[in-house]
RNA sequence: GGCGACGUACCCAAGUGGUAAGGGAGAGGUCUGCAAAACCUUUAUUCAGCGGUUCGAAUCCGCUCGUCGCCUCCA
């Protein structure tokens, strides 16, 4: 398996710390607004590499944090009128119920920053001693000019961030790049007891803490969106490897960007769409799909025509998935091989090899799709060499367990084809129901056996007006949403 | 200004040294009462442009053009 390493800028084999075991740290959001589609596709993506991992026979254990305190929670709070820690809560369970949709499992550990203020201060502490870190009137910041590989990740010089004088002004840093390990409160704002005085954690402080708490001082994999590469993990390094005296991550892995007519989707520039407001119009699958396929480094361009796009792709999936189950349901006794089958089942035999081929190279889920869809075709391909007997019902049995296997890797496939066709009539918004349907099918039936083709015809547009498709099969006919 | 990406067919998108995956759309065909679905054939002698390295480059190097990101909170 390799790994793009954003701090050596190469694809690197991975070996894991301890054999057989990988310990992986994902920034998760601050709770303080409702989730975008960039937090889904961050979310996505390091879903499935940790699933991947499993599939692979490694011990995974996966944190990711919420950053429950923080400016903006205190700013939301009085905008809202409510509690700050109100806010947090209101928008962490936001956050879960958006994943839950998304098919994102929830992580093995989750920590709060407001649950590990001790773990926080005594690094802060550390640092302290360490000459690392000096306070100010309550604040405490971090020397960085004192940790010698500043810049390591982001590849910036110094002197480069300097001459870009964006930095922000403050008067009681000894350097302007020092930044916040602690923040003094001020009355009236949430505040925890320290040394230095009632005060809050700055935000990159809090990973760092809660990292080596629940993985270790050392650990496999970093990730986040590759906006976090500056200032966050640079600081995340600067922070933990100062206070440690050993290398932090191994694997820093980033995911890129989804952007809005080619431009990065943001709070600020407005152009962001909410999870929420996406799964109104498309159902959370096509939005996993569409997600995963993009390699997980590159931009995507997010648009309703590309989210079509995937749920065309997915209803392919689908209706194989449904002719396959159709099969199993109906199948004759006597046996008859076809030529095709060869083909098939060494399609079968190397299907495993060639998916993880396009995993082990950096989590390639686009190219792994192609594999998938490859599969497809040779399964239909096969189907229609109409095959019968045991001999298919086996081989239609292992060709639903791959693409299973596979769709539990990318969260992908769960769901039954009769399911699919069910939530596409509402996303679809669809003016009929399943009973509607059915009985338009009836009546078409009628006119089919007395060959009065207009009127078969008349009842089929019909339906296709409404959404509906009909797939005359030699013994029924079955219906599908027009997608 | 500094640093870093990216530019593959009509659209989306894999491919990082060995002769262009996959999906959609288009054209033709098989099947069908006609369709649909599925399958078959077809659609980039070519990977922004120009040079260079190499037996060989979309893939490596240089330059040019274009797009974007980070440098400030950001997934």
């Amino acid at each position: 398996m390799r790994i793009y390493n954003t701090l050596t800028g190469k694809k690197e084999p991975f070996e894991p710390l301890e054999p057989g075991k990988v310990g992986m740290y994902v920034c998760g959001v601050t709770v303080y607004d409702h989730c975008h589609i960039g937090h889904a596709r961050s979310a996505i993506v390091f879903d499935v590499i940790r699933k991947y991992f499993r599939y692979c026979g490694y011990d995974v254990t996966y944190v990711r944090n919420f950053t429950d305190i923080d400016d903006k929670i205190i700013n939301r709070a009085k905008q809202e009128g409510i509690p700050w820690n109100e806010v947090a809560r209101k928008y962490t369970d936001e956050f879960r119920k958006d994943m839950g949709l998304l098919g994102v499992e929830p992580a093995d550990v989750e920590p709060l920053a407001t649950e590990h203020m001790q773990e926080i201060i005594d690094m802060i502490k550390v640092l302290e001693e360490k000459g690392y870190a000096y306070a100010v009137n309550g604040d405490v910041y971090f020397l960085t000019r004192k940790f010698d590989g500043y810049g390591k990740l982001s590849k910036r010089d110094l002197d480069d961030l300097m001459a870009g004088a964006r930095v922000e002004v403050n008067e009681a840093k000894r350097d302007p790049l020092d930044f916040a390990l602690w923040k003094a409160s001020k009355e009236g704002e949430p505040a925890w007891e320290s040394p230095w005085g009632p005060g809050r954690p700055g935000w990159h402080i809090e990973c760092s803490a809660m990292s080596s708490k629940h993985l270790g001082q050392s650990f496999d994999i970093h990730g986040g969106g590759a906006d976090l590469t500056f200032p966050h993990h640079e600081n995340e390094i600067a922070q933990s490897e100062a206070t440690h005296g050993k290398r932090f991550v191994r694997y820093w892995v980033h995911n890129g960007f989804i952007t809005v007519d080619k431009e990065k989707m943001s709070k600020s520039l407005g152009n962001f769409f909410t999870i929420k407001e996406i799964l109104e119009r498309f159902d959370p699958e096509v939005v996993r799909f569409f997600l995963l396929s993009t390699h997980y480094r590159s931009p995507i361009e997010f648009s309703d025509e590309q989210l079509k796009e995937a749920e065309v792709s997915l209803d392919r999936y689908y209706t194989t998935s449904w002719r396959l189950s159709g099969i199993l349901a109906t199948a004759s006794k006597k046996e008859r091989s076809t030529p095709e089958e060869k083909v098939f089942d060494g399609m079968c035999s190397g299907f495993d090899d060639r998916f993880r081929a396009a995993m082990d190279d950096d989590f390639n889920t686009a190219q792994a799709i192609g594999v998938i869809f490859e599969f497809i075709r040779e399964v239909n391909r096969y189907l229609d060499s109409k095959p019968s007997g045991e001999s298919l019902l086996e081989r239609v049995r292992r060709a639903k367990d791959i693409l299973e296997g596979v769709g539990r890797v990318l969260g992908l496939f769960a769901r039954t084809p009769e399911d699919w066709y069910r939530v596409l009539l509402n996303s679809r918004k669809v003016p009929m129901d399943e009973a509607g349907i059915l009985s338009a099918i009836d009546e078409r039936k009628q006119a089919r056996a007395n060959k009065d083709w207009d009127r078969a015809d008349r009842i089929r547009n019909e339906l296709l007006d409404a959404g509906i498709l009909l797939e005359d099969r030699p013994d029924r006919t079955d219906w599908k949403v027009k997608v």
